[in-house]
DNA sequence: AATAGTTGATATTTATAAATGTCAACTATT
DNA sequence: AATAGTTGACATTTATAAATATCAACTATT
């Protein structure tokens, strides 16, 4: 991670800014975005915002896909495998009708879940995704489980 | 799992028998082996063989590739996610000088392992590579690690 | 010893993911 | 109120991963 969470997340950027930045079209980022790998800053009028945070995250993605050939659906599915019911100290319980535990293909972020531990919690401002969603961290993550 | 280990891991099938029936190219299934997919029976004048295993195994994979639409690298790195060296019961000590534990996009069983705790064991016997290795099982697993 | 199948290496084809373009309705800015 | 930027939906282009083809040397089978 560059610099700390809160200098981050300022959502300082406009989509047009945020895609002349990562030299990629605006289209890009909005695909990313619908196909769940990352979720920007909203406005009330519904326009988007990116922070150096999301900027960071999407060059790790693109990187990825660009030098790593990992398609789209292959970076969702492996962060469909972060192990977030560890990270947000999910129970039992709450993990028996929470749709990302039990599912498989798309990450927490993804999901509703209104009705579990997660609440109407915003997912930028959860661990899960602006610190573990890089896709080369998920491997350490596992690590970090073993006994 | 269809059948039981020492059922489905005899050699039966040729190349060209099990690109039959995986109605597939020979090319296919070399490519599959280059890229650390897979890990057919050899005979000694370098043959391949295929086992039933070998081919629910493939099934799976060109499931992941044609339906879940993740690249062969994507599916290389998520096989790479797992946690080997817990289901082994790697030491502290033998974790730190092995390539698999330390590297993130490449397979356990794609590595040389002569000087850890998997010595000279054939892969192929080995129960990451015969049962966790079915990409959809992978999520499964880590999670069968948390506390 | 002749035929069929295999090997690896290199080249080519094809299928499609990723990226971009276009549009009309809408929002922000001067 | 005029200009610039954004939205989502749909269409198109382009880049390239995945699959196949070709080859000469080699191995297995009859």
């Amino acid at each position: 991670m560059t610099g700390s969470k809160t200098s981050d997340d300022k959502p300082i950027y406009s989509i047009s800014a945020a895609a002349k930045l990562l030299n990629i079209s605006v289209h890009t980022l909005r695909m990313y975005e619908r196909e769940g790998l990352i979720v920007p800053f909203k406005k009330e009028s519904n326009q988007r915002s990116y922070s150096q945070g999301d900027i960071d995250r999407i060059n790790c993605i693109r990187n990825e896909i660009n030098a790593s050939k990992i398609s789209i659906n292959g970076i969702r599915t492996i962060y469909s495998m972060i192990p977030c019911w560890d990270i947000v100290k999910c129970s039992k319980k709450e993990r028996g009708k929470c749709a990302s535990f039990n599912g498989s293909d798309s990450p927490c972020w993804t999901y509703d879940h209104s009705n579990n531990v997660c609440g109407t919690k915003n997912c930028r401002e959860c661990i899960v995704y602006s610190q573990y969603s890089a896709c080369c961290n998920v491997k350490e993550l596992i690590k970090s489980l073993s006994k």
